[in-house]
DNA sequence: GGTAATTAGTTGTTATACTAACTATTATTG
DNA sequence: CAATAATAGTTAGTATAACAACTAATTACC
């Protein structure tokens, strides 16, 4: 295994980012954050975007289609989000946070960066850049 | 975002280590290896390391045993793999490969070389080693 | 030896990811 | 204008992840 060139990759990869989403859905459970990690990208998302259609978040995310359906619809069902009609094409919504939407973010944004830092102690900005370097190779490379 | 220390890490994490497991499932399947990737590694680590518990198989993947175990139970409905009686406790089962599963290990070990450097292509093995110093740092500062 | 605590793996539930197929709507083409 | 192709989002199916609860077996303790 030590042997063959970049070795175990994946496996790191996959584990780390299985953890990272654990450690944080953790988290937002002690902060009583009542949505999910990837809830909370849609959320983000909108919050700093404005409101926009389905396949434009699907964009920002990297998810498709069908995952970001379910996701919007539990977060309807959760009166945080809305699908309001698109009246330049109708095979389409405009996904918008409501009210108690927005004030959730507007919670939970600075407790983000708690969470972030526990992760990173121990690491230096030249460290993250340098893995967004990797990350982002590998993502081409894949693409 | 950009003025936040080590933004996004973690989204781009999980969108890496999404489009890796992506990537190899689809090459798996131009290969006709009819496993998915989260088989292939409890098929992999039972090769090289031998018939184990299923907890131990458990620890060495790090994944939890429900998942674990329903992984197994897929392997041995394609016949890749079989739980066999543990006589010193029977509570366990040692999960061993079946003579199929063996030879379809031996097939596919050879093509996970090509898998992974398309990955890596313009990564030197020092870019690597850093990688896998920060990956294993996060997954350390947060369990 | 008997009882309480712990353990190995399973079952249930909710969520997300990926692929395939589908429906209604819009765009393109001749 | 009509027919065809493309698109936006949804539904269905399969797989994995995490958490909670459970059952049977084993271990620990008195």
């Amino acid at each position: 295994m030590h042997e063959e060139p970049y070795g175990e990759y994946s496996f790191l990869l996959d584990r780390t980012a299985r953890r990272v989403k654990q450690f944080a859905q953790q988290r937002f459970k002690t902060l009583r954050f009542p949505v999910t990690v990837d809830q909370w990208l849609v959320m983000k998302n909108l919050y700093e975007k404005g409101a926009m259609k389905q396949n434009e978040l699907a964009e920002l995310l990297f998810k498709d289609n069908p995952t970001l359906t379910r996701i919007v619809d539990l977060l309807t069902e959760k009166k945080l989000v809305v699908r309001n009609p698109n009246l330049a094409d109708r095979r389409s919504f405009q996904l918008d946070l409501t009210k108690e939407g927005r004030r959730k973010v507007e919670q939970l944004r600075p407790k983000i960066q708690d969470i972030r830092l526990q992760a990173w102690e121990g690491l230096s900005e030249r460290d993250f850049q340098h893995f967004k370097k990797v990350l982002n190779t590998i993502y081409k490379n894949l693409g």
